[in-house]
DNA sequence: CGCCGAGTTGAACTGAATCAAGAAACGTGG
DNA sequence: CCACGTTTCTTGATTCAGTTCAACTCGGCG
């Protein structure tokens, strides 16, 4: 269950085995289905969750009632609505398990309480956050200015694994374009 | 010259007056005119830049020589390339002063240096990046599945002080449109 | 004074959305 | 394990927002 923090640990910064087991007792398993939430819309984000197995997305709804995908979080992501976890005011999200998931929750109040037990964390969560932020401008990079099949194909090649495990209308959402254009895109351009 | 870090760290952590001069020692002051660089296509990021005073905007450039906006930096605000900063490969970003301005530089080495001697840094930089992330996550719900003119009302509303300020082909490049239909929207919205 | 970049305006064109309808895949219960 | 309903995906026809191309104005700045 507590692989992929372990290995996310690992990979940042080093941690005695005895700090390791302190850094587990902050996070509170937890299991959805396939379809269920983690967070819906108008609740306050109390928590950020890393997926230990599964894979969730969060997206909000606009007036006219169309998806919009967020993010993508697979195994050894942390997902969470990070603007009303910090103003804790409610989220505008919604996130949701598309595959059967387990996750890792790490409360705010336990976040704090670790990062003073544990003060070389704190380095850890830097180091998530930018990876986070780079991840979201590169997104940002193969959308704007970029046509529907620029933008497919920037995402094929960046996340090719991803693509193998989603829904076509979330790939389309994520991208911004509708799936009748992903639909034809994909016609013509064979699937490797 | 160090006013705006001052009030950036005092929102942030609490300093003794002995460490923040300690930490001030470690930015580099900097002078940059209008139209001047602060990072070229092709180079490494050395450095973040605070803006202390002026305003600086990063861009790429595509195949076909449009320019894409990245962000806006004005006084308060960090710039920089993390990609490149974070990976040492040539960044494929263009940083550039929009109007006369004055920075303060942080190297990564020094950055490291002022984590060790001044722990509580961390935490601050670790803020930065958070908001930073949270800035760049509004500017995607702002774009995505929006039209021209809801972008730009969304812009308008998120950052007024920005829009007067900027040269409107900036503005155009930055909401992923041209000049042209930007003219088109601003004509018919009463620039209030 | 004249030039050049920035902004405006108009007309034609086009990529993608929308509307519509059918085919395939999926899962749920009998 | 099959039948049925629901959701996902595909394909075609039409429409429209925004781009492109082009010409013209305006306001600096050398």
């Amino acid at each position: 269950m507590y692989e992929v923090l372990q290995q996310s640990l690992a990979k940042e910064i080093n941690l005695t085995p005895e700090e390791f087991e302190q850094v587990k007792a902050f996070f509170i398993p937890k299991k959805l289905r396939k379809n269920q939430f983690l967070l819906q819309e108008g609740d306050v984000c109390r928590y950020s969750a890393l997926v230990e197995k599964g894979a969730l997305y969060s997206y909000s709804t606009d007036e006219k009632g169309a998806k919009h995908v967020v993010q993508f979080a697979l195994e050894g992501s942390f997902i969470s609505d990070l603007f009303s976890l910090l103003t804790g005011e409610p989220s505008k999200l919604n996130i949701e398990a598309f595959e059967d998931s387990e996750l890792l929750l790490l409360t705010q109040e336990n976040r704090d309480r670790l990062l003073s037990a544990v003060p070389r964390f704190e380095t850890y969560m830097r180091q998530l956050i930018e990876r986070a932020y780079v991840a979201l401008l590169r997104r940002v990079e193969g959308t704007m200015g970029r046509t529907a099949e620029e933008r497919y194909a920037h995402l094929l090649q960046e996340r090719p694994h991803l693509l193998a495990r989603l829904p076509q209308h979330l790939i389309a959402s994520y991208l911004g374009i509708t799936r009748e254009t992903l639909s034809r895109i994909r016609s013509q351009t064979p699937t490797r």
